[in-house]
DNA sequence: ACTTTTTCATAATGACCGTTATTAAACCGC
DNA sequence: GCGGTTTAATAACGGTCATTATGAAAAAGT
């Protein structure tokens, strides 16, 4: 019994995402996120929380609405397919929107006061469990044959998220679609073969 | 006439210098700023006027004290060493103080409020400067005939820009010195020849 | 020694931060 | 319709933000 819920939650979750993406999570006032949301302050305390784990929400949808091209990525048969459509997509996910260009967890990895440290944190070890992700991938390739011997799965990992962050921090100064697939290009230029 | 300032100045920059690396332009408040600075608001006021133009000047010394590695770079002989000694000495820039790792422009380009735009905008600038440097350096050596005729500097600039800023973000993420040296050693593998 | 000028530390300013009491309104079972 | 319960909106909370007014302390000119 009670009273029911006048606003799609999914929706303003949504809406508060769009928000930490393009200003961090220290970055979004809740001025910010009621504006963005349509609803006032004590409603998004009582459907998320706290700011906290309204940014956790978010950043699950995030994964799940926005990234859930990854998963697809690591079932490619080749590394180099697995890298190429990674690396594309971003691009594709960097530029899409003009409001809020760039990336969710790398937008909101790097600066802020102590107090945001925990939500860092927590960014820090989604990075880190994507490139595990990666690197698991590379390592089957390399029992598969797919990668030569010599390959090395954790630094071709690492190298492939160093260019995913560094495209995304050009996203978020202005760069265009194009010259962000001729970064791409280069990194692919000389990808390891069988 | 009047009375002696009883601070030094270059002192106070250094030390704000550090607090703006390690939180970014809005994580750092005056409270951090005083305390690092070993002296009160109103003479960081006096000394440097107001926030802004206080990480402007810090901005300045960053890149007269921290980067200064990359004019140096711009004479070598070849793009090759130019870009190798760029790279390791990013690496060694982005890890050897514990305490604020990353890049202080990185660190601050990325999210922020709107109030931080203006700033954010002098990052911006500050980056498009330094990879627009870069870019020139590798047309003349295309002239030169360091680069093969199919080279594109831009795209050869940016790919190294993307490299340095995502290097940037996994130092501020925790990444071992190694490890950043395996991931310049696959972004130099894809080094075109002349 | 005294006035002038600059710097110093203390403390206050209004604005905004994230978070909640508080109260009115809307729904349920009865 | 009516009590019980949940949500909605208004407005307030203490705390911190960047910035500065205030007055004491210190140095230079006369």
């Amino acid at each position: 019994m009670g009273r029911h819920r006048e606003f799609d939650v999914e929706k303003a979750l949504d809406a508060v995402l769009c928000v930490f993406w393009r200003k961090g999570y220290e970055g979004a006032s809740y001025a910010d996120l009621t504006e963005a949301a349509g609803v006032e302050r004590p409603a998004l305390y009582s459907a998320f929380g706290n700011k906290e784990a309204m940014f956790g929400r978010a950043l699950d949808r995030y994964y799940e609405r926005y990234l859930d091209y990854l998963p697809k990525a690591l079932q490619l048969p080749t590394t180099r397919e697995v890298a190429t459509h990674i690396l594309y997509n971003a691009i594709d996910l960097n530029t899409r929107y003009a409001d809020h260009t760039g990336c969710l967890v790398i937008n909101g990895v790097l600066a802020g006061s102590d107090e945001a440290e925990p939500v860092r944190q927590v960014l820090i070890d989604a990075r880190a469990a994507a490139e595990a992700q990666l690197r698991e991938r590379f390592e089957r390739a390399k029992a598969e044959g797919d990668l030569p011997e010599t390959a090395r799965p954790d630094a071709l990992a690492a190298f492939l998220m160093a260019v995913l962050h560094g495209m995304a921090v050009q996203a978020k100064a202005g760069f265009s679609r194009e010259m962000l697939e001729a970064v791409a290009e280069q990194a692919l230029s000389t990808w390891p073969a069988r």
